[in-house]
Parts: structure tokens; C-alpha cells; sequence
RNA sequence: GCCGAUGUGGCGAAAUGGUAGACGCAACGGACUUAAAAUCCGUUGGGCCAUAAAAGGCCCGUGCCGGUUCGAGUCCGGCCAUCGGCACCA
């Protein structure tokens, strides 16, 4: 057996060809309104991938999947006649670059540079058609330049609450605008990561640990730069209802969002002109509240303690502060807490209640206080019987259950004011009555924290902030981009002051002010690059006005037409964006106020052991040794035939080879090899009208590629096409056209073969000019979708009995007395009572007999 | 604990309420070949009956239990399992 083991067919010479003739050509570029080759007769259609961070290691098996479907998308767009904007890029800030830099002292840009051109390889060995012109990376200076652009506009804006919207800065009639800025600088309790020396937002903390690396985070306050997301809850939650998004992935934004429903109760505290408020969704269970809980870190513990009761509550305020996330947030653990001493007054029957304070109370939701319901909630009446605490029913479960313990609705009790409505009722007849009293009001809570916005980190975007006496100031755009300095250290100072203070040439901007050394996020390059593609060059506006118009249009309120991408970015990324778009909505520069109208979210793609793919397991698949041994285009068609776009499947090289075997019969079906080993068109493809069967698969399969296409349905696609193929494998005669348009359908899965073939057939034949990029997409024609006659299924009771022969045109009438008249179905129904009898025309007869 | 998704052959999977298992993999048999690879043809959910051969026939079967319907993988109710998300959010 030789070494080399003989290609099915040349993809190995075919592929490189034809990726160099759309690089050459520039085939897939699509030219900008006002730019030279534009059409503006034809619609736009925007299709976009998650672009990648570009690791060391290289793309694995995962990436192409999503990279393949849009692809597939966008190819077939174009021959429906669509300018396709189909861009990729990088998205190239991140630790592992600044990692090695810390550990070999080579600048992060450097390994990132190598890394972006590994990736573009790969990508192009796959033969995606992007649009290179467009190609962007979020760590070039002229990229960032508009991210620290956009920065500002945040910075310089601010929520109003009236309009609902966000507006310059210049409009706050109020008195200190840092206070509202949609950026602003806070002292608060942060996720510090030790290990990585950084701080991390919300959504980047997995289980206590950091969704990068997996090191523990503890909560520790830092003055760190914010962004104002809370302020868009209300907007960000009502926008999903008008996007095309899996149901599911909605649902984690609204969970993330977490809107609440409810009251905010002041309690006054007893002896002290002050008062405690708590926010609760149930305030019809007020008369039921036995103690209070402050949070450990509550701003009122200080004041209301006893001089008694203070070594323990600062006991326990110092272990609460030292605990971990994780330790803290265990919800299996035993609760904890200590009497303060001091006494509140429920407004609802002024009895005094104790006030304790316990690590179960977070500070950062509500007002980090609560009232204690022990009887109609979970976690009070844990609380309530470990430190015996009275527990109070006040609402009546409808069916004889055991009021204490019950947390649902039903009707109040033992509450003088609501006695007798039911929970919903009790709800709204006890706030009107707070608030006609003054102790409190409707409220609104959201689970959502504003956004963490700081990092101390090297390789990211350094912020457009100078300080001056204590102040921060931004600065002017045409000081933009603010680029970092290069470092001989890049290793984190391990006490929470950023590498970039280590630059102190670069941080003293005047002799006055000193730079801002905190950098931007990861997430911040990704928040806006789907707005960059849309005019990647222009150093003049971080998106040309007409460019960014074309392109996001669309008669819905998302610009890009169709994203693709993995689910993980459900509530980072894809929030993030959502929330600086409708920023730059309000502010006038987009015209859309949602980024993303559809979302698909691929499957992860597991190893051969069904297990996920993992270095340790040893069951990673790499994409380069796929596509050396069966070519790109068995590589995309089986990334696509494995099973539905959506689902988490198994890989198989057993299924590539059947794939592979797939595109070498289609190519063998046209070409031939002689004796002299030198290829040359079938002498079976004749220039004749198909027969009536050939004409009917051909077209089914149009019909049913198109609408596959259409529905992100790749793997059905493909088998159709399967189908097809095995249908002309034995003729004796194959018919030019249907071969023509099956290479238009098999084009966009695999577009090398496809290309190649449509070229060879030219050589011969001269019913068709240029390329297949250049090819119409065909259309069928219904009527040849169905023969003369159709099998009918002839049912008793509804399992199959027989089958027969119909016309199509045989009426219902005509097709029941066939149906009983068959021998076989006469001997079954001999001597029993014929029922009803459905008929389903061109389908189905079924006799009901008893 | 709460929320969501998914359960169909040996495997990946198909099936507008109407022939369950298309298409592919694997397996088995055959053709071609000195031989193998490749290729082509055929068989392939389980069980049972029948037969000289060719055929043929019956029962069961889409996680489990029930319901709606002439007819349910598909719709409804209740369970179970696996995966994913959230998790002391008052």
C-alpha cells in the first residue's frame, strides 16, 4: 500500500485554486453605497459570526460549525440576488496573550499578531467567503481609537428618567453630573481576583470563581470605574419581546435582568430619628414581619447598635467580610446572624421588632434590608426557629394546608387592614395604604448590577481619563486613541494598582493630571464591532452615517439580519452590546434600537467519546488534519450533516468519510478518468430533457434545499441532496440541466467541487457563462413535484393494511371504494360493521370497523 | 430548590396529527480483483408464523403512566432520566 493514500478526488489541488481566484477577484467583497460596484437595486442582507479570540492553540472543531452555517447562508443570499455583508474579525484583547507577555516579556501585540494570522489561515483553508476588506481586530489603535470614542459619549451622558432615554450631559439641570453619568467612578464591594490581580464584573464570576482560569474571587470595595446599565432594565427587558432570539435565551436575560414587583416599607427604628427601609414583593404579608435583617455591610449598623451587643456584630461583620463568595452565597449552609440590640417599629401594628443583621441579606439587592416573614417565606422561618424568633401567620392557603411555611398566594389573615382579600388584592390594598401613611410605596427591583467596568490589566483599551486634584476629566477626541505604553513588566502589582502605573513617564499627562491606569474589559471591543464592519476604514466617525443606515436597515428593530453564535455569551456579551447600542441610539448615532434581530445559537460539538472536547481527555479534534485528509468541503458539509445546527452532538471521522464518499460520487457522476489517467466530462452528461422521475427529484431537491436553507435545516438539506445524487448514480444517460442546477445547490456547502465542476462542464458546454458565484439560484416548479399516480395508504382502525396505486385526480368517493375493494382489506372487514371511513386525499383512506 | 432544553435502531439522525426510522455511519452478504483497497449491488428495529423456491403474513416498538382523536413520535395531564442556566434576589 503507498504511503499516500489515493485522494477520491483532487481536492487537494481544486481548493487551493479556487481560493485563490475569490481572493484574486475579490469575489465576496461587498462595495459600500457611493462605493464603486454598489447595487443599489438589490436588498441588503447583514449575516454575522461571534468573531473569535484568536488563541495560541489555533480554531478547533467548534468555530467552523457556526462559521459554516453563516457561510452557507450568505452564499446562497448572494445568488438571491442580496449584497451580503458577511465580515470577520478578531477580537484580540484577553489574558492568555498578556499572560505569555508577563512570562516571556514579549508584547502582547506581537504574540497577537502571530496568533490573528494562524486563524486567518485556517479560516481561508475552509474557503469561508468573507469579506477581507473588512477584516478588523479590536486591539488596532484605529479600532479602539472608537471604542475610547464611545466611552466618551457614555461618559458624557446621562439617564433621563423622564424621556426614558439617555441624553448629553449638558442637559442635567441637577447638581453634581458625576453623580448621573452613565459612567461613573464608585467605591464598592468588587469581585477581586487575586490569582489573575484583577477585579471582574458580575458576569464573569462562575461559581465564585472567575469564569477565566477558575480562581477563587472575593468581595472586597475598590474604587472602580461603572457603567450605568441598571439604568436600562426596563428597556433592555421590554426589547427582547420584539427580537428573534431563542425562547431560551431571552429567558436568561430576563432572569439576569431580574425585575421585581413589590413595595419598599419604612420601618422607623425604635428610640432614633431614623428610619430602616426594606423592599419586599410581598407587603401583604407586613403584619406577619417578626424581626428585621440588616446586611452585614448595611450603612445603618454602625448607628443602630448597642454598645452591648457591638464586639458581636463586629465579630460578625469581620467574618462575613473575610468569607468567599462562594463560602458566602452556599445556600445549603446553616444561617447565621446577631442581635444588634436595637428595635424597629412595623408601621402596620406598631410593635417592636428586633433587629438582627445576617450574611443572608446581600447589600447589593434592594436596600439590603428585610423584613422577617417567617411564617410565608423559606429562608425567614429557618432563620426565625434557629434563633427563636416568633413566627405570625397572615395568609390563609385556599386549600386546608398549613398556613406556616406557605409562600403562595392566598387570602390574608390576622391583618386588621387587608383581612380577607386575596394575596393579590391584600398586595395592592396594603401599599395604597402605606403610602397614604407615608411608609411606603410600589417599588421596582432588578437583579441587574450596573457593569463593573474597570480592569487592571495591560492588554486592553486604556481609558480617555485623565485626574486632576482627586477629579476625573475626560479627554478630546482628537486626543484619541490613547495608546499604552510599552512595559518590560507586564506582570499584575498584586495590590489592585494596574500594570500601566508602572509607565510613570506615560501616566503624568500634565503636571497637573495623571492618566487613568485602569483598562477596559474584554467585552468592550465586542460591544460595537458588529457596527465597525459596516465601514471598517473611516477615521473620521466610528461608522460612516450612511454606511451604518444600509447597512443595519430593516423593517424590524435589529440591524444584523442573522447572528450566529454559542450560547455562553447569553448574558455577557450579548447584554453588553444590546446596552451600548441603545445608548447610541439615544444619542442619534444609530438607527436602530436593537444590534442583533435573529440569533442562533450552534451546539457544542463533543468529542468521539460523546465527552466535551478537553486536552486532558485526549479527544480533541483539529480541523487541519480533517481537511488534509478529506478536503474543506467534506469538512463543512459534515460539520453541517451531523445533526441540527442548534443541538450539542458527537463528532465522528467515520462520518466525514461518509460525507467525503458523498462529494466523491457527485464527482465522479461528471468526470471520468482515462486511460492516460487524465480527467475529462462524462460521456453520459448529454445536453437532453431529464425524464419525468429525474425532473421530479430535481425538483424536490430545489424545493426542499431552498426552504432548508431558508430554515437553518443543513443536515436535511444535505441528505436531500444525497438523495439526488444516488438518483443519477446508475442512469444511463444524465441530463445536462439538472446537473447544472444541483451544483448551484451543492454550491454554497461546498463550494469548492461545485465551482470546479460548474467550470469543467463550460469547457464543454455553452448553455451557461461565468463562474457559479455568478449563477441565479433555480427555482421549481410544484407541479412536477408529483407524478400521475400516488400511493394511498389504506388504514383499519388506524394501522397500515394495504396500499394502492391512485390517480391523483381520483376523488374522495373514488378512493374509498377502491380502498374496500382490495382483496386483502375485503377479507379483513368480511362479516364486521364498516364505520366511518376518513378519507385524506393523494394520502390515506382509514375504515373504522368495530 | 427554581427555570429551560432533550429523550426515536448498534450509532448520528428523519418524519405539515396520516406508511416511524428518510439520509448517513457501522455490520453482514454479493459483484469486480491474483489479492486487498476503492467502487457498485443487496440486507439490516425486535419477536413470531409460513415456505421447495419466489414471495408472504401477524404481533410489539419513538423514556414511563394515563387522556384527546378514525388515527399520536407529534396534542393534553402526570411522572422519570440526562444536559444546561440561575441559585439565600426578600
Amino acid at each position: 500500500m503507498s504511503s499516500e493514500r489515493r485522494k477520491p478526488y483532487p481536492f487537494d489541488r481544486i481548493e487551493p485554486k479556487w481560493q485563490a481566484i475569490w481572493d484574486e477577484r475579490q469575489v465576496f467583497h461587498a462595495p459600500n453605497p457611493e462605493e464603486e460596484g454598489f447595487d443599489a437595486a438589490k436588498p441588503k442582507f447583514y449575516i454575522l459570526d461571534m468573531f473569535p479570540y484568536p488563541s495560541g492553540t489555533g480554531l478547533h472543531v467548534g468555530h467552523p460549525e457556526g462559521y459554516t452555517a453563516t457561510d452557507i447562508v450568505a452564499r446562497y443570499k448572494r445568488l438571491r440576488g442580496f449584497n451580503v455583508l458577511h465580515p470577520m474579525g478578531w477580537d484580540a484583547f484577553g489574558l492568555p496573550a498578556e499572560q505569555y507577555a508577563i512570562r516571556s516579556g514579549q508584547h502582547p501585540a506581537i504574540t497577537t499578531g502571530e496568533n490573528v494570522a494562524r486563524f486567518k489561515a485556517q479560516l481561508k483553508r475552509i474557503g469561508f467567503s468573507y469579506d477581507w476588506q473588512r477584516e478588523i481586530n479590536t486591539t488596532d489603535p484605529r479600532y479602539y481609537k472608537w471604542t475610547q470614542w464611545i466611552f466618551l459619549q457614555i461618559y458624557n451622558s446621562w439617564f433621563n428618567p423622564d424621556s426614558r432615554r439617555a441624553e448629553p450631559i449638558s442637559t442635567y439641570r441637577g447638581g453634581d453630573p458625576d453623580g448621573v453619568r452613565l459612567a461613573y467612578v464608585a467605591d464598592v464591594p468588587v469581585n477581586w481576583c487575586p490569582e489573575l490581580g484583577t477585579v471582574l464584573a458580575n458576569e464573569e464570576v462562575v461559581d465564585g470563581k472567575s469564569e477565566v482560569g477558575g480562581f477563587p474571587v472575593v468581595r472586597r470595595p475598590m474604587r472602580q470605574w461603572m457603567l450605568r446599565i441598571t439604568a436600562y432594565a426596563e428597556r433592555l427587558l421590554e426589547g427582547l419581546d420584539e427580537l428573534d432570539w431563542p425562547e431560551g435565551i431571552k429567558l436568561l436575560q430576563r432572569n439576569w435582568i431580574g425585575r421585581s414587583e413589590g413595595a419598599e416599607i419604612d420601618f422607623t427604628i425604635a428610640n432614633l430619628d431614623d428610619k430602616i427601609r426594606v423592599f419586599t414583593t410581598r407587603p401583604d404579608t407586613l403584619y406577619g414581619a417578626t424581626y428585621m435583617v440588616l446586611a452585614p455591610e448595611h450603612s445603618l449598623v454602625d448607628l443602630i447598635v448597642t454598645e452591648e451587643q457591638w464586639p458581636e456584630v463586629r465579630d460578625y461583620r469581620e467574618r462575613a467580610a473575610r468569607k468567599s463568595e462562594l463560602e458566602r452565597t452556599d445556600v445549603g449552609k446553616e444561617k447565621t446572624g446577631v442581635f444588634t440590640g436595637a428595635y424597629a417599629i412595623n408601621p402596620a401594628n406598631d410593635e417592636r421588632i428586633p433587629i438582627w443583621i445576617a450574611d443572608y441579606v446581600l447589600a447589593g439587592y434592594g436596600t439590603g434590608a428585610i423584613m422577617g416573614v417567617p411564617a410565608h417565606d423559606e429562608r425567614d422561618l429557618e432563620f426565625a426557629r434557629k434563633f427563636d424568633l416568633p413566627v405570625r401567620e397572615v395568609v390563609q392557603p385556599s386549600a386546608g394546608e398549613n398556613p406556616i411555611g406557605f409562600v403562595g398566594e392566598g387570602t390574608a389573615i390576622n391583618s386588621p387592614v387587608i383581612d380577607g382579600l386575596p394575596s393579590a388584592q391584600a398586595i395592592r390594598r396594603i401599599t395604597e395604604w402605606l403610602e397614604q401613611r407615608g411608609a411606603g410605596k410600589g417599588a421596582i427591583n432588578y437583579k441587574l448590577r450596573d457593569w463593573l467596568f474597570s480592569r487592571q490589566r495591560y492588554w486592553g483599551e486604556p481609558f480617555p481619563i485623565v485626574w486632576e486634584k482627586g477629579n476625573h476629566r475626560a479627554l478630546e477626541e482628537k486626543e484619541l486613541p490613547i495608546v499604552p505604553p510599552p512595559l518590560d513588566d507586564y506582570k499584575p502589582t498584586g495590590t489592585g494598582e494596574p500594570p500601566l502605573a508602572k509607565a510613570k513617564e506615560w501616566i503624568r499627562y500634565s503636571d497637573a493630571a495623571m492618566r487613568e491606569t485602569n483598562t477596559m474589559p474584554q467585552w468592550a471591543g465586542s460591544c460595537w464591532y458588529y457596527l465597525r464592519f459596516c465601514d471598517p476604514h473611516d477615521d473620521r466617525r466610528f461608522v460612516g452615517e450612511e454606511a451604518e443606515r444600509y447597512w443595519m436597515a430593516g423593517d424590524h428593530p435589529g440591524g444584523v439580519d442573522v447572528y450566529v453564535g454559542g450560547t455562553e455569551h447569553a448574558v455577557l456579551h450579548l447584554l453588553y452590546s444590546r446596552f451600548w447600542h441603545k445608548v447610541l441610539f439615544d444619542l442619534g448615532y444609530v438607527s436602530k434600537p436593537e444590534p442583533f434581530q435573529r440569533l442562533v445559537n450552534q451546539g457544542v460539538i463533543l468529542g468521539e467519546d460523546n465527552q466535551k472536547m478537553s486536552k486532558s481527555r485526549g479527544n480533541i479534534v483539529n480541523p487541519d488534519d480533517v481537511i488534509e485528509q478529506h478536503g474543506a468541503d467534506a469538512f463543512r458539509c459534515y460539520e453541517m450533516f451531523m445533526g441540527p445546527l442548534e443541538q450539542m452532538k458527537p463528532w465522528s471521522m467515520r462520518g466525514v468519510e461518509g460525507v467525503a464518499r458523498f462529494l466523491a460520487r457527485v464527482w465522479r457522476l461528471l468526470i471520468t478518468e482515462n486511460q492516460a489517467g487524465s480527467r475529462e466530462i462524462s460521456d453520459k452528461i448529454k445536453a437532453v430533457d431529464p425524464d419525468k422521475a429525474q425532473q421530479k427529484v430535481l425538483h424536490a431537491t430545489i424545493k426542499k434545499v431552498t426552504e432548508d436553507i431558508e430554515s437553518f435545516s443543513f443536515n436535511t438539506a444535505i441528505s436531500q441532496m444525497m438523495i439526488f445524487v444516488n438518483a443519477f448514480t446508475n442512469a444511463e444517460m444524465i441530463p445536462l440541466l439538472p446537473m447544472r442546477a444541483f451544483l448551484i445547490l451543492l454550491n454554497p456547502f461546498a463550494p469548492h467541487i461545485a465551482s470546479e465542476l460548474w467550470e469543467t462542464l463550460n469547457t464543454k458546454f455553452t448553455d451557461a457563462r461565468g463562474d457559479i458565484t455568478e449563477q441565479p439560484w433555480p427555482s421549481y416548479d410544484e407541479r412536477l413535484l408529483v407524478g400521475q399516480e400516488v400511493e394511498i395508504v389504506i388504514q383499519i382502525n388506524g394501522k397500515l393494511r394495504d396500499r394502492i396505486k391512485m390517480s391523483i385526480v381520483a376523488t374522495e368517493e373514488e378512493m374509498k371504494a377502491a380502498a374496500i375493494a382490495t382483496p386483502k382489506i375485503q377479507k379483513l372487514v368480511s362479516g364486521k360493521n364498516i364505520g366511518k371511513v376518513v378519507v385524506v386525499p393523494k394520502k390515506l383512506v382509514n375504515i373504522v370497523v368495530r
